[in-house]
DNA sequence: AAAAACTGTAAAGTATACTTCACGTAAAGC
DNA sequence: GCTTTACGTGAAGTATACTTTACAGTTTTT
């Protein structure tokens, strides 16, 4: 799964710490999705679009497994 | 966070069973999931998204935590 | 040049998604 | 009746999302 967390923070102007403090997690966390180590919650995916005011399919790209 | 996929289990005719064997999940995920038990992962909701035939936003209702 | 701000890694711990197995119940068909 | 089918519960185990802490490199600011 590919995401593009670190382009909207970007264009957010956020630092990694200003985001995960908004979603409301750790910065590791940020570290981590940004990093595509790990996929989120649909939890923390929902919170994600909405803070970037798009739909999940606009940050999460699902191609297959 | 709630969700219709009984709802769109029934629509399709699916048994749990059935479901289970088309999202590549176990039956007891599939009935968690039914009774609102736990959310999801990302990966898995848009693979109920897509075998619905629908976006992640008809299956799943977020509303703040 | 030194300090502060930002990004990154690594490791150990906790929470939760998901599995597996075993069992119970109720309805439908033979 | 009994068998099969579908739905449900409970518990123990595994995988992974997420946290916390500590430390390091690089860039920006003073």
């Amino acid at each position: 799964m590919k995401n593009n967390i670190k382009d909207f923070r970007a264009i957010h102007k956020y630092t990694q710490d200003e985001l995960a403090e908004k979603l409301e997690v750790s910065r590791q966390t940020v570290i981590s999705l940004e990093k595509e180590r790990y996929n989120p919650s649909i939890t923390l995916a929902f919170k994600i679009a909405r803070l970037f005011n798009c739909s999940i399919k606009d940050v999460f790209i699902y191609e297959d497994e």
